[in-house]
DNA sequence: GTATGTGAAGTAATTCACAGCT
DNA sequence: AGCTGTGAATTACTTCACATAC
């Protein structure tokens, strides 16, 4: 599939990825069709947003039945890219880069960490989720040879900013980052920040306030 | 402070607690005032957006020079609420739960896991960074007796509603969900989704079809 | 001159309302 | 009748432009 030069929001390709999430829990036991007011009730999401998601990318309900599961799927799979596989590399192989490594949610959806990173020389040979920890000065040569364009910091944020650098010459396109700290990038990169203080510290604000 | 009933935004909060972090690496080395230009530019954001985002919560600024940092450190550590300590609760002590329990940025903030619970019979007991994994039967006696107001949830998604609902009826008010699922709660409950796969589904769309 | 604070303007995202298909 | 697909309306968020303060 083939998407015309129409911009898609972050917002509709974030929830085309729940809505694949509940179809693919459906499949199994159900057959046939699902409308967008159960998809919606299934990810909290208004019917009419789920349906104007769907629209931006083709016609693939039928009026007065909805939409066929297995189809559906496939479809918002395509949309995604998660019927290919894509390589991962990892760096910094603490307690958070651990559970990344160990979290099956990506080799579902077709993301493979295919190389890890440490500075620690103890961490540096062993082996976590089958992933072999290696030496930083290998990075370049790893992203290169394993074609690898997403790359995932868990390092503190006083290196994020010269492993992205690195990230970036090596030919990594997209950045999933968990280092509390704004990357600088060029536009075309992609940087996703997971921020874990700041979004515990909307509840402060919430629990004092009473809003957001 | 209290703030007048001005609709605040989930964005604009989020914002503040990024500014209040590169505040916080300023403080030491640096003395007087900061402009709203230099906070933009150590956290990516524009100048009149940093302004904005404070003048709903007051005018802390002086025309012609700048935000005092030392004042402006404390009034956003006020009116996010990190000012006090809060108790959180985390369910399910696997690898995902562990980095949780040992991520610096939450106490840095105020957020201090005082309860973990597992279904796991091998893992009730033990302890990971000092905090002792119980049996999930004392859930709602911890939540009541520590007064918790803000839950973890770090399990499968087949087990997250229903921890939910007995958060919610033990007095929880703000969730922090890691589970690949859609939450259903009452609309004064907060909920945080971390969905890791989704957030990685970003780059496999944006890979095939170089736009978001 | 320099930088804040803010109403007004602009942009983006969501929701409504309904025409049209099955 | 039931449900999709979509232009129009609305709401939310951001950026501009500039009056005001130091």
């Amino acid at each position: 599939m083939q998407i015309e030069s129409l911009k898609i929001s972050y917002f509709t390709v974030y929830r085309l990825s729940t809505y694949l999430r509940v179809l693919s829990k459906l499949d199994r036991s159900r057959v046939g069709t699902i409308t967008s007011v159960e998809i919606g009730e299934m990810t909290c999401t208004p019917d009419t947003q789920v349906r104007k998601d769907l629209a931006y990318f083709g016609q693939f309900g039928k009026s007065g039945t909805g939409y066929d599961v297995k189809k559906l799927k496939r479809k918002i799979s395509e949309i995604l890219g998660t019927r290919k596989i894509w390589h991962v590399a990892l760096i910094g192989v603490g307690s958070l880069g651990r559970a990344l490594l160990a979290y099956p949610g990506f080799k579902e959806r077709g993301f493979y960490f295919v190389a890890a990173f440490d500075i620690d020389k103890k961490k540096i040979g062993k082996q976590f989720n089958k992933i072999i920890v290696q030496d930083m000065r290998y990075l370049e040569k790893e992203i290169k040879e394993k074609k690898i364009k997403i790359g995932t910091i868990a390092v503190p944020a006083s290196n994020a900013q010269q492993i992205t650098n690195r990230f970036v010459d090596a030919g990594v396109e997209c950045i999933f980052n968990f280092a509390p700290i704004r990357l600088k990038v060029m536009k075309k990169i992609r940087v996703r920040n997971i921020d874990l203080a700041s979004e515990i510290a909307l509840f402060s604000f919430y629990l004092k306030n009473k809003s957001w």
